[in-house]
DNA sequence: CTGAAAGCGCTTACAG
DNA sequence: CTGAAAGCGCTTACAG
């Protein structure tokens, strides 16, 4: 009950209590091996009779250190990225930081915005998704020391930034494999927008490379691209269907977008997979609900949130801008959607 | 490109370069009309210079106000408090705040640890999620003059923190009318676990209430609560299902439990809504994609998080612990899984 | 191992 | 309308 008095009590209070200077209470705080156990256990008996908890704001300002880590995502309205972040401030709190976020609702313009907000918010570290980037937002991070790292992609060496992820463009790549497996040869891919989404540009490139592998041309190929919504997937087959020579397969990049398809097929009296096969990016729950059930590329959200904590909470504790990326695997997971092509039968 | 300099600049150096006090550059950032607009301007010119942005810990500390609001959520994992706290984001952004989230899981005793950490953090409000909390939380909270508010219910006079919601159980109630009036006297009900949950437990109440306005007892019902996520509502309809004098009707506490019910239905070959109805709660998008789509109960998501941002943001402002308490709306949304009974044609 | 004191970068009465 | 100065609650060299 002491703890809750009306006036919050600081460390000042609890060096009184205890007979000792404030700078000894900080150690005991922060670095508790500094000191004395006897000194120690008086200081902390004070700090739990008074319900004595530090304020964050003086921390920071004193130790240039907030322990709070911010993300700038898309959006966290849809399970692609709610469960990997769910995971990634799951594993933050266990470490010790609040994770403050933001989101740009996917305009490329916001990102550069957040960044700087949450930077004056004294975060520590940031996570952001992609590696799609001006230079200046690169120099910005560069400039206030700010660890950044990327999720939901690789860095093959090429980018900016370390990032946990995968290999966008080869996961699609094997996808694209199985389907020309199946004698698919005139392919439909509706594709996110791609102008500042790397990870939307690598899948539709690992299509492509596959196609071309085979010596199949764009003739084979029909992408629409088309904003992020159930409503949009359905728009977007539907366009794709009622081509002169419709596709036997739709790949979309995400899932999102191939349920809506499904629901589309399904208005249109399309068959899944009878008349056409769809494919889906990310395996999220609604895959396995649908029906009939979606063939999809899994992608570990979980442990990518996960360790993505510990990643960027290392760069922070040790100071580094960066670090050696990790590439996590992906599995292509094939349910009903998927069959051979109608012509070929 | 000078504010992107090694050291980021400070009130000081604004104050320098204009030639005025430090006094004076913070009024002019924050009470900008304290001050003549010849001042101002030559202030602001030297804050475009600098690229100068305010350090957040600092003026948290002197201010005692750190514009950020705390959430204290169950998971963001599912759609049905991402779609809200999407809102609430979007809408604390525009008002100058940030969002610093936190989950419990689903486990009320971190609910309070989280509050905590959050208050140290300096949130200036906070949003929490029902009414279900213990009194030392609520006595924390008021001792320490935070403001807060609750979602996703509704405060009728009785609850201690003032909310943005709906009347969870009247809504289901309305719902259960629906269902009885297609002839349905055995009800299953799948609920959320209720123990810490007073949205699951009126929703239940709404069910049996109405059961006793027609003179239905508890013979008519059969309720199971089990754990949140699709497999959990699956389990609970199989569950359901086989008891000697099964449900023609099985209402679900929210849209998930219900589409895993649904999806147990078409597993156990169970014709949905021929054979049972089924019903569910949120009206997430997912209901409009599973086959048959799901009759549920539509909850405006957005316009909560939304209006939710603007109340408790006025708390803020207005220093002010409680306010009028708003309750939305919910609609009925009759799609195809709720049907007559099978035993009445 | 511990303390006195300066300093982190702001805001805000208080004067003028 | 503006400035000098104290203060917000911590941390951290620097001494001892």
């Amino acid at each position: 009950m002491t703890g809750d008095t009306r006036r919050p009590s600081k460390l000042a209070d609890v060096a009184r209590l205890s007979g000792v200077s404030t700078a000894t209470v900080s150690r005991c705080l922060n670095t508790p091996d500094r000191v004395v156990p006897a000194t120690r256990e008086k200081v902390l008996k004070a700090v739990a009779e008074l319900g004595y908890a530090p304020n964050f704001s003086a921390r920071a300002l004193a130790a240039r250190q907030t322990f709070t880590i911010g993300a700038v995502i898309p959006t966290m309205e849809n399970a692609i990225f709610a469960r990997g972040i769910q995971a990634f401030q799951e594993e933050l709190g266990r470490l010790g930081y609040t994770l403050l976020i933001a989101s740009t609702s996917y305009q490329e313009s916001l990102e550069e915005e957040q960044i700087r907000n949450l930077a004056a918010r004294g975060s520590d570290g940031l996570l952001l998704i992609g590696h799609h980037r001006s230079n200046r937002v690169l120099d910005f991070l560069q400039g206030r020391e700010i660890p950044a790292l990327v999720a939901w992609a690789h860095n093959d060496g090429t980018a900016a930034l370390p990032a946990i992820g995968f290999d966008n463009a080869g996961a699609m790549a094997e996808l694209t494999r199985e389907v020309l497996a199946r004698g698919h040869r005139r392919i439909g891919v509706i594709s996110a927008q791609t102008a500042a989404n790397d990870r939307a540009r690598l899948r539709v490139a690992g299509i492509r490379a596959t196609l071309a592998d085979v010596g199949l041309g764009s003739a084979a190929l029909s992408v629409i691209e088309t904003q992020y919504g159930f409503d949009a997937g359905g728009a977007a087959f539907s366009a794709l269907m009622s081509q002169e020579a419709s596709p036997t397969a739709v790949m979309c990049g995400n899932d999102v977008l191939a349920v809506g398809a499904l629901r589309a097929a399904r208005e249109l009296g399309i068959s899944v997979p009878n008349d056409v096969s769809i494919t889906g990016f990310d395996d999220i729950e609604i895959a396995t609900l649908v029906d009939p059930p979606l063939t999809t590329i899994h992608v570990p959200h979980g442990a990518m949130g996960h360790r993505a904590a510990q990643m960027l909470v290392q760069m922070v504790t040790e100071k580094r801008l960066n670090m050696p990326s990790v590439e996590l695997s992906t599995t292509i997971v094939l349910r009903a959607t998927l069959g051979p092509s109608p012509g070929n039968d």
